[in-house]
RNA sequence: GGAGGGGUGGCUGAGCGGUCGAAAGCGCUGGUCUUGAAAACCAGUGAAGGGCGACCUUCCCAGGGUUCGAAUCCCUGCCCCUCCGCCA
């Protein structure tokens, strides 16, 4: 959400940056609604001070042994006007928190321009991509004998996966090797959470209200969502607290199924695993300082680019342009690892900052020492990594032509000492 | 699933339907004292919204209701605790 103060001060402004993009900001539908509240809210705000007042008067006189029966006849239709005027303002205030809630977060003054990912802008490269000295294989091929889609297709329909053998193996290694890396070497707590969550919750970090068709609803009485990401889950734990300023930064590393509809994306990568319903993605998370947050962005991407790099995996950095930023970020860094088969660099990471627009839908403050007054944090998450994607990436530049792949070194202690996979038919090692 | 007990400020915890945004303690901030610190003592200290401001309004888990007036009474929901049952 944006600060509705700063929205009024300057509104303009901020409109036309939130329509860069692509994003529609109604000025004058805005305006309309802040001036109704402003109206109703005064005229609640009147009765509601009237009605004290005579309370007050008749609570004293009581009190005293006065008769008090004229004073409460006095107060007539008061409740009836309170209510009314109540009624509306509530209105009023539901339709300005919608509008509100529905607005995307202000792009940065760093992020460059464009409507989608063709205008994305990259900003550094890490190694040449591999020359294979035969026709490099993509991971459907290289994983016949273990990636068993058709049983998958009959278990829960297209877009998602039955992993066996050594493949399963290698997919739970990539998930404890990215975990390790973010305790032992960057600092995070590692944190276990629900993987289904009330509606409330995702409205806190936005994939609600205007995303619902990405998500899976669970049939019940509560209202429940299966999280898309453990971004959801995690960020949340901070809502509606307030945090002592010397227990930031929060560092935190999850790792959760992710469920998505994919919901707009039905010609979209059909083949594989690279774009599923339900996926494994380690999360880092990180609640700071608002003065730490744009240099948590640039650490949180490299502790994502870490990962990529004990793997030795070739990847590229990219800044998205406005028009294709997430709804709730300031800025967003993606990392795109080098995929062989498809011969371009795909994205594996995606590193935001989204400033106090989570914080301030979630009400999650902390207290700054300065002012002794509560105040949003800024809230950053990143994937360290997408753990499917990575798998795909560890098939594509580790094949060796033959039909096996070769474990990268880092990988070795997390497969037993194995140092060479071959997926077979029966999907044994 | 059955029976009981609870949800009040950053935390703990009082609170006969009326002067209660709410005692007290802890914590925090400032001061006195001290070479410095601790202790002691004194003072201050909830949040949200609106207004240029003096200031105003709201908030005692959430939503309804009763009432001139609700933290307090009634209903519903959610959550927590204790005991019993069941259970990976």
């Amino acid at each position: 959400m944006i600060d509705p103060r700063r929205l009024r001060q300057d509104l303009l402004n901020i409109a036309a940056r939130v329509g860069t993009r692509g994003a529609v900001f109604d000025v004058s539908r805005f305006e309309a609604l802040e001036d109704r509240r402003k109206a109703a809210q005064l005229e609640t705000e009147n009765l509601q001070q009237e009605r004290r007042r005579a309370s007050k008067r008749i609570g004293a006189a009581r009190a005293a042994g006065e008769d008090i029966a004229p004073m409460v006849a006095a107060v007539g239709d008061l409740g009836e006007r309170l209510n009314a005027a109540k009624a509306e303002f509530d209105e009023v205030r539901r339709e300005l928190d919608e509008f509100m809630r529905g607005i995307p977060n202000v792009p940065d003054e760093s992020v460059p321009p464009g409507a989608d990912d063709a205008e994305n802008v990259e900003l550094r490269r890490w190694r040449e991509p591999p020359r294979f000295n035969f026709e490099p294989r993509d991971h459907v091929d290289i994983a016949a004998g273990a990636l068993d889609l058709e049983a998958a297709a009959k278990l829960a329909g297209a877009r998602f996966s039955v992993m066996r053998g050594s493949l399963a193996r290698l997919h739970r290694a990539l998930t404890a090797f990215m975990i390790d890396i973010h305790t032992l070497e960057h600092g995070y707590e590692e944190i276990y959470v629900p993987y289904v969550v009330d509606r409330d919750i995702l409205v806190g970090t936005g994939q609600l209200p205007k995303f619902e068709d990405d998500l899976f609803a669970i049939s019940g009485d509560r209202d429940q969502f299966l999280i898309p990401t453990a971004e959801v889950p995690v960020t949340n734990l901070i809502r509606e607290r307030i945090l002592d300023a010397d227990t930031l930064p929060l560092k935190f590393v999850a790792h959760t199924p992710c469920f998505r509809s994919e919901a707009g994306n039905y010609g979209k990568d059909t083949r594989g695993i690279f774009r599923q319903h339900q996926f494994e993605k380690v999360e880092l998370v990180q609640v700071v300082h608002p003065a730490e947050s744009w240099r948590a962005l640039d650490e949180l991407t490299s502790h994502a680019e870490a990962v990529l790099k004990a793997l030795d995996l070739p990847y590229r950095v990219v800044v998205l342009c406005a028009g294709d930023l997430g709804f709730a970020a300031a800025k967003t860094v993606d990392l795109e690892v080098w995929l062989p088969a498809e011969n371009r660099y795909r994205e594996i990471s995606s590193c935001s900052n989204f400033l106090d627009f989570q914080a301030r839908r979630m009400l999650a403050r902390f207290r700054d020492p300065e002012t002794a007054r509560p105040e949003y944090v800024h809230t950053l998450n990143g994937s360290g990594l997408a753990v499917g994607r990575t798998l795909i990436a560890v098939l594509e530049n580790y094949q060796d032509g033959d039909g096996s792949v070769h474990v990268p070194d880092a990988l070795r202690s997390y497969m037993g000492g194995t140092s060479r996979l071959e997926f077979d038919a029966a999907g044994a090692e």
